[in-house]
DNA sequence: ATGTCTCAGTCACTGAGA
């Protein structure tokens, strides 16, 4: 099974370039961010026409997320426990939520298609509704991995964090004045490896950009940033067999300004069933 | 020069967001 993350930028400006991807690149299960739209503007025909079912978030132009599966999806749900929301000059609880979290079963495999908040900059009430949103998701995973310790979970998105100096090869980003790389950024991305959540991408494809800014040339310059990731829980990260960032899609006609993550699973790996008949040598 | 791109609102542009 290949299970794959992607800011689309607008799923209306270029459907047919995603839809083709995932035709061409046998992709079962696509986790989209930034599509743009409400569910009823989303161009479902197309996805459907290829043979993939759909669950979409999406409140108004901004933001949005959505998955396209070829397997049925399950237990849908649009926010994480205790998720914060946003609205200008206002702050406590109870804010507006935004929709930037989108989970879904599949397969057996529990999967989040994950816009996490852009930050502005750090003096911006932006950037603390990142870190607070980061430390919320952090703190539901936490309590779902103690209760489901065999399941495998993805957290799978637009992290919007550079977690290491490699992951930047955009020199407007500041230290000390840019978003996605200031320590506290980096700091709340780490939360989630201490969890047991690991980046199962990086270890098939430990170099290499996922996102370049439309603007100053920056893609023919190759300046670009790492910030779209696949963290897996061990169950999760146990069933994968390869991984990559697939470059080449950020060429052509109309990109969006970020290329898709894939990982491949084997899940016969996934021993639940199979291992009933074993022996129980511990316990 | 935020030098690009997208969308809404409203109808050739501007504002917002990234």
């Amino acid at each position: 099974m290949r299970v794959a993350t992607w800011n689309v930028n607008s799923i209306r400006a270029r459907v047919g370039r995603i839809v083709d991807w995932l035709v061409r690149e046998d992709i079962d299960v696509l986790a989209m961010q930034e599509i743009k739209c409400k569910p009823e503007q989303f161009p479902r025909e197309p996805f459907e026409a290829a043979g993939y079912e759909l669950a979409i978030h999406g409140l108004n132009q901004w933001n949005g997320v959505a998955i396209a599966s070829r397997e049925p999806i399950d237990d849908v749900s649009t926010a994480f426990a205790g998720m914060p929301g946003f609205a200008k000059g206002q702050e406590g609880e109870n804010l507006p939520l935004e929709a930037r979290a989108l989970g879904v079963t599949v397969a057996g495999l529990r999967l989040w298609s994950l816009y996490v908040p852009n930050g502005r900059s750090l003096d911006d009430p932006h950037y603390t509704y990142k870190l607070d949103w980061l430390a919320t998701l952090a703190a539901d995973a936490r309590d779902w991995l103690a209760a489901n310790p065999d399941r495998p979970l993805a957290l799978m998105g637009d992290w919007n964090i550079a977690p290491t100096d490699a992951d930047v090869g955009d020199p407007s980003l500041v230290p000390g004045v840019s978003t996605h790389i200031s320590p506290p950024e980096r700091e709340a991305f780490e939360e989630f490896e201490k969890l047991g959540l690991s980046d199962v991408v990086r270890p098939y494809q430990p170099e290499g950009y996922t996102y370049w800014d439309y603007k100053q040339l920056r893609f023919p310059r190759n300046e670009g940033l790492r910030i779209d990731f696949i963290l897996g829980s061990q169950p999760f990260a146990d069933l994968v067999t390869h991984a990559g960032i697939h470059r080449n899609e950020r060429k052509g006609e109309a990109p969006s300004d970020h290329v898709p993550v894939v990982v491949d699973l084997d899940l016969s790996l996934n021993g639940e069933e199979e291992d009933d008949d074993r022996p129980m040598i511990f316990g």
